[in-house]
RNA sequence: GGAGAGUUGGCAGAGUGGUUGAAUGCGGCGGUCUUGAAAACCGUUGAAGAUGUAAGUCUUCCCGGGGUUCGAAUCCCUGACUCUCCGCCA
């Protein structure tokens, strides 16, 4: 969310901010609306305070056993200019949020700015040893792949819950399990996060205080009877974990790491990479969240990319890393990188990762700060983000690359310990 | 699904419709004492907003929303959540 005061002290650079992610000016809007606002408190506050002080007197009269008729009139008009104003007020400040809560995070200097994907940036590339982008036979794709060794079933999957929904079997599965396993123990053993199972049904506040509400509540699944949301991304529940608390600065960062499979309608991308499991309603997710100060947090979030990109390297399979540009940055992000995996089938990068830092947008959406020591003040914590990764893409990315000539698939080395079997087929 | 209890400051826990932003304890912070620490003692300790250069002043907040009243943490209605017991159940 937007800081009002941020927009009052700065609104040239928050209608610059704006522009570049592609969103409508409202920043003079805001501004007049914030002003009437301001109007009013100070006309009603001071009402109040008349009438607080009536209403005493009238305690002290009736005390002494006077007739306080005469100012129980006065407290009673006071009382309905009151009214009037606060209803005023309400009016106001209902129009002011309800901007507020549907403008993007605006992007951070290091930001390109640009209109859509294509102006996004190639800041990495890592290959593995010999690879070569020229394939020396012809590669199955994932699905021919997941047929062939009957490890992918798409056709059962869309029977038992419809398209998107893929079916995982046998030494698929067990390959799937590994590879949540493998990624969840390197971050926690390796990287430093603590390990998170969490809900995978979360309440409408939870939604709000990562950005998801109000604005993304076409692509959200949702269980009416029961109010509650299927999670998008494990993102969701493990920032809410602190929502409306105050930690200590000595408490920061936090760092947690957590798996759970993630529902999306994807509703604005129907017939668009329908194939397999390149765009899915449910796919599975290790997701990396970081609640650390200010002055950090762009630190962090180049290690956060690292803890990614080790696993990537861990598993030798060939990705690079894509700053997002201004305009394709997402709703909450102040800057993003995107990691994309190799397809050599397909013949195209494939979007494995998402790692972002928020800077206080979901912090103050969320209500989660720290106490600085030095000012003994509350402060919105930075919040960040990254998928560390999503196995669907990630899936297709390693059956394509580690298939042989002869059509089996070799299993990554580091998988080996937790799948118990070093190939398939 | 049935029955009951509860929700107050970082935590625990009082609270009579009228100096209650809220007793008390713990914790935190500062100090005295000590070589240092502990203990003890003294003091201090919520948040948001408006206004002001500042000191400060004012407003709001005792789960959410409505109501009664000149005045509500306290009374009434309603919603959410938590807990206990019974039933069902992986």
């Amino acid at each position: 969310m937007f800081d009002i005061k941020f927009v009052r002290e700065n609104p040239d650079a928050a209608r610059e901010g704006l522009i570049n992610k592609n969103e409508i000016d409202r920043v003079d809007e805001l501004l007049s609306l914030d002003e009437k606002k301001r109007k009013l408190i100070f006309e009603t506050d001071d009402l109040k305070s008349k009438k607080n002080q009536v209403s005493a007197r009238v305690g002290q009269i009736k005390k002494t056993g006077g007739d306080a008729s005469v100012i129980i009139g006065e407290t009673k008009s006071l009382g309905d200019k009151i009214d009037a104003n606060d209803k005023e007020l309400r009016e106001v400040e209902a129009k002011l949020e309800d901007i507020l809560i549907r403008l993007p995070n605006v992007p951070h200097e290091s930001v390109p700015v640009g209109k859509s994907a294509e102006d996004n940036v190639e800041t990495k590339r890592w290959l593995p040893e010999g690879f070569s982008f020229d394939n020396e036979f012809e590669k199955l794709d994932h699905i021919q792949l997941g047929k062939k060794h009957d490890i992918l079933d798409f056709e059962r999957g869309a029977k038992i819950s419809g398209s998107g929904f893929p079916l995982y079997k046998g030494k698929g599965a067990t390959l799937e399990r590994a590879l949540i396993n493998f990624m969840l123990d390197t971050h926690i053993n390796q990287h430093g996060y603590s390990e998170i199972f969490p809900p995978f049904l979360v309440n409408k506040e939870s939604m709000f205080g990562t950005g998801q509400l109000p604005k993304m509540q076409d692509d959200m699944y949702t269980i009416e009877r029961d109010e509650l949301y299927p999670i998008p991304t494990a993102e969701v529940p493990i920032t809410n974990i602190y929502r409306d608390e105050n930690l200590t600065e000595a408490q920061l960062p936090v760092k947690f790491v957590g798996f759970s499979a993630c529902f999306r309608r994807e509703a604005a991308s129907y017939g668009k990479d329908t194939k397999g499991l390149l765009r899915v309603h449910q796919f599975n997710k290790v997701e990396m969240v970081k609640f650390v100060k200010p002055e950090d947090s762009y630190t962090e979030l180049e290690k956060l990319v690292i803890d990614a990109e080790d696993i990537l390297q861990a598993l030798k399979v060939p990705y690079r890393l894509l700053m997002l540009c201004s305009g394709d940055l997402s709703f909450a992000a102040a800057k993003c990188y995107d990691i994309e995996t190799w397809s050599p089938a397909e013949n195209k990068w494939l979007e494995s990762s998402s790692c972002s830092n928020f800077e206080a947008f979901q912090a103050r959406r969320a209500n989660i700060r720290f106490r600085r020591e030095e000012t003994k003040k509350l402060e919105f914590v930075h919040t960040l983000n990254g998928s560390g990764l999503a196995t669907s893409r990630l899936m297709v990315t390693i059956l394509e690359t580690y298939q042989t000539p002869e059509g089996k698939i070799i299993v990554p080395e580091v998988l080996r310990k937790y799948t118990g079997f070093e190939v398939i087929g």
